[in-house]
DNA sequence: CATGAATGAGTATTCATTCAT
DNA sequence: AATGAATGAATACTCATTCAT
């Protein structure tokens, strides 16, 4: 396969720059939260001066509009990379909640990146406008494995899918926010919501 | 039974204040959250000056401490109000929900600031000092309900108390940190929540 | 002796408070200068509110005022307990010394207040007034003991008193500015100021 | 002797910053005292925002230690430039009270401003180790010129070199911190100094 | 592209002083 | 006399942003 040349050297080195502000500012807002962003901050952390990085990226907000950007483009990639359509939902289910364990365990600061933001959207329109469909892409997702699962049989018949989306994201969020994260309280949280979810033992011999 | 009268008069003008001050600066924390948080915006709400407001409250971190005991003792008032220890420990819970229907509905500010205070004490051990407790005193008690709930046969034999603690708390804060809050979205929140824990219908027994 | 009444026991209680006023600030002042003194820490330390403070000194100015008068009336007192009129110039003189030192040794809080009033003295008019009278009394002193001591033959006789005065004083005030006082440096001092103006051993006479 | 060019143009011209920002704080300091710097009263002066100041010097501290090193360049400079280590010591310390003539008349801040900074090096280590250091120098340069002086008979066989070094010194801090200088009492104080520690005239013929 | 320097609009905090009681 | 509360005017310092080079 051929490599494709980048359309331009000097576009692609500008990419990387951004690319390094948005690494350097997620990093930041992990340990700080967004309250705790500094430009300046990040400037050094990219090894650039502050008027450089105004250079690539003219105004804060535009910063944190680029982090939310950086945030769905790895997050998008993550759902694009596996296609799983042949399988069960309730297997797809499961497989979302290994990734959720990646996610939280391995790269706990993504799922706090994007908590502060929606946190931020609250209040900052732009923000909403960048990082909400994402929350909705991720909701939807959920709502559909779980109708499809209501639907196989595998769920409970009175799942409410929407409501059961809604525990389970804030069931994520809420784990990444706490400091102690440890992979044993995920593994029980999560083996609580699937039991939570899924149809009973039918105990009588069908 | 005899009201009494307050220690002083002056020292009650000067605890209105305090509460005046708590009162704006949650108001404050709910509209732009801890970050938007500007001395001056508070004394301008109390209808006072700034160097007045720093005469009540030394600092800005003993004004956030400030909010977080308000915050406690309103917490704190609404549980010690109503004595249901006769009750079975699922419809405790259920009262529980019902609180928190009203807390999430009515009031959605106590937890929106509740929240925000948890987020920073994170990085504020002073504040971890002061919010923490009733985080943990909150998660006790839902996990204590849950615990005699299975014992007493209403709840799943195989539910995880401490996860779904977390799992029900996380929902809570989820629901309150959402911008659109409704009562009917709180309600399938809070059915599929009770769902979730109870003991499925024997099917067998009717 | 009959003691007298005091004129009006208010008047009385009134006076008593201003003099530990100045005491405080006094003693403030030696710990952190006169740029320290606060008339918040003056009224803690005399045990009264501010507003109280201001009832009995109106203005800061008239509090330093104050504190110069206090140091007046002080320095005052010693000169005039010990007529020494009888004695030589050089007997007198050395007599001084020896309240120099228990001045600087045993109270050296005196002249630092001192040397800080004279710094202050030099942008403000009315400490000058209140300060400095005090300075041209204790410099013409030395001016007259060292006159007379050269007319008696006890110190040189090309002793120019006007400049040995000056060198005597800011010897004394440097002594005390030092924060590493002790009592050998002072009498080496001392010692080196009295050889610098007594009339050499006539070698021939022995 | 080729002039080497500066190192940067840029960083020429920031040192040139921060030596006008010294330049400004030391008038300042003469004026005002330290008690009285004001960092927006130095941006005045040298006509740069507050801002801008905070960019040069961080701090006020660190702005103070800036004076300090400003005082000590322009004091160690005047030493080195004459070398007059052939010269007796008591004709070297003739040459020094020439020097203090100048430093005392011509350029009476110097004296001040180190004055100022001896003050408060008593209350704050980091001046004391800016300037502290300088004193010891000046005090241990007079006490050697004085021991020299004393053994090339020049000097008073019982003079106390160190005692007298305290006297010198004090007298020059002490002229200067005078607020009516002038040439005349400046030369009748080196006069009278000079004949307290010379030995006196032998009367060969007796 | 990159940078050192510059800046306006904040931001918490301090302090002498005043006022009502 | 005494005090708790209140306040205006400062004060050092911060930060995103701009500009000249």
């Amino acid at each position: 396969m051929i490599e494709l040349p980048p359309l331009s050297p000097k576009r692609a080195a500008s990419d990387d720059r951004r690319a390094a502000i948005a690494l350097a500012a997620r990093e930041i807002i992990v340990e700080k939260g967004v309250e705790g962003l500094r430009t300046r901050d990040i400037a050094d952390r990219v090894g650039i001066n502050v008027a450089t990085l105004h250079y690539h990226v003219p105004t804060k907000e535009a910063l944190i509009e680029l982090v939310a950007e950086s945030l769905r483009r790895e997050f998008m990639q993550q759902n694009i990379d596996r296609p799983r359509a042949h399988l069960p939902a309730a297997q797809r289910m499961d497989l979302e909640f290994v990734d959720f364990r990646e996610l939280a365990l391995e790269k706990p600061g993504v799922m706090l990146v994007f908590s502060e933001l929606i946190e931020r959207a609250r209040r900052d329109e732009r923000m909403a406008a960048a990082i909400l469909p994402m929350k909705r892409y991720w909701r939807q997702m959920l709502v559909d494995l779980l109708s499809e699962g209501v639907s196989e049989g595998a769920y409970r018949a009175d799942l409410d899918p929407e409501a059961a989306a809604t525990i389970i994201m804030s069931s994520m969020i809420g784990f990444c926010r706490n400091p102690n994260k440890n992979s044993d309280a995920f593994d029980r949280l999560v083996g609580e919501l699937q039991r939570a979810i899924r149809k009973p033992n039918q105990p009588n011999g069908n």
